[in-house]
DNA sequence: GCCTAGGTCCCGTAC
DNA sequence: GTACGGGGCCTAGGC
């Protein structure tokens, strides 16, 4: 990692470092008092206050007040920034073509700016709670009910992207949506969507809804729409999983 | 906005730095080389690479790469932390209890690390597009359709929430809801959950649904459940409001 | 480019 | 706490 910081740099020293860190592609870092404008999908103002800026190699922005995991005001990916001062004020802005949208943030008083060279090659791994319930699905599609049987993994219809496409030990037609939380209405209709196509050529379509749990008006909505709910959880699937002996890795990693 | 930062620093300083960075609330900011391990609603691993770590006063845990805006890893606030030192690598957990989660962070090296006492008390003031759509409907209904009048501007159904409950010259109630950008099939269903609600009690009851556009599924979902669509986009609007002298602020800084 | 769906979504708000 | 919807959502994957 290469780079360099200055703490409570000149105005000079700042635009030059920002000019600097941007045109080279670095992560750029930035404690200071500054105010943000945006117009763009929306519009938002936030007078002055003590905050963090980051502009990234990528041209993303992102601009964090003392609170929160989001950041309050951003601008994603292949951003192209502008850099200057006015009347004494560092000004740095980010502008996006499409959607056009730009973002102006205004220093009056920069603490801390940092430029830095960050080499990450290594591969994210995420194992989401779906992912694991269709997997666990898939190998034993009696955890849903007795004699499902999985035709095909995933299949696009007009309406969208089915989950899973089984037939029923009667040999009708299943379709499965997975939901890791609670379901809730939307859920209900995602389902409803894929089977309404589908029973249009075929009335004996089913729907079954899989989720750990489903809220009150939801499980209301299933009935009226002549859908089904079961319950499976995520836990469930992981031991499921593991007692067939393909363990997922970050669990081995929290029991050690 | 007071603090320090130490480049380079020891093991020894790094640990007190984090701990008394995390214990004060105050904002920690380091860049190093680690990995990172997550375990709760899913699970992830991130083999060792040069980011950026960041934890604010109120537990949020941010891990960024060089590259997106979205965070890698991260955890919300109210999250707690340990820190520690082990065969020579510093690692960092967050851990919440509901739902239960937890990230590792191992730092094999150390580059930067920063404390941080932020003050910002500014208020952030963000203009949606729905809600400018919104503001200028109530004013001017005929927007969407001559003869209509808003009878409430909010309307809490089971089904949800009605953006605007109105009635038609011919006194059909009708319900509209609002999509600031192309409305897709789950903006369609979402009118239709509420439309349906009431024409339980009354069939007449009109639906429409009002964006700037409308994806062509959407367009025969609509026609087929009865529901209506009108267009109207944004910028309209906006100048709609201008015209009855109540300027939207931000467009003002931005013509300057 | 459009469209759909997922996300450890986050976040606010009403009940 | 639970439920629901919005978000400048972001991001990935198809087509």
């Amino acid at each position: 990692m290469t780079g360099f910081i200055i703490q409570n740099p000149t105005l000079e020293q700042c635009l030059k470092a920002v000019k600097m860190g941007i045109g080279a592609r670095r992560l750029l870092i930035m404690l200071g008092e500054l105010r943000v404008d945006y117009f763009g999908r929306g519009s938002s103002e936030l007078d002055y206050g003590e905050r963090l800026l980051i502009v990234k190699g990528d041209g993303s922005l992102l601009i964090h007040r003392p609170t929160n995991v989001e950041p309050v005001n951003w601008q994603p990916p292949g951003s192209l920034y502008r850099a200057y001062v006015k009347r004494g004020l560092l000004v740095l802005e980010a502008y996006r073509k499409r959607p056009e949208e730009r973002v102006r943030v205004t220093f009056r008083r920069v603490s801390l700016v940092g430029v830095y060279h960050l080499k990450d090659g290594a591969e994210f791994k995420l194992y989401t709670a779906e992912e694991v319930m269709k997997k666990a699905f898939i190998k034993r599609p009696d955890l849903v009910e007795k004699g499902l049987r999985v035709v095909m993994e995933e299949k696009r219809l007009k309406a969208g992207l089915v989950d899973c496409f089984c037939v029923d030990s009667s040999n009708r037609p299943v379709v499965v949506e997975f939901k890791k939380d609670r379901a809730g209405i939307e859920a209900v209709d995602q389902l409803s969507r894929y089977v309404d196509e589908l029973r249009r050529g075929n009335p004996e379509v089913r729907g079954i809804l899989v989720a750990p749990s489903i809220t009150k008006e939801a499980l209301e909505r299933v009935r009226s729409l002549n859908l089904e709910y079961r319950r499976l959880d995520v836990r469930r699937c992981i031991k499921v999983l593991e007692s067939m002996e393909e363990p997922i890795k970050p669990l081995e990693y929290f029991e050690s």
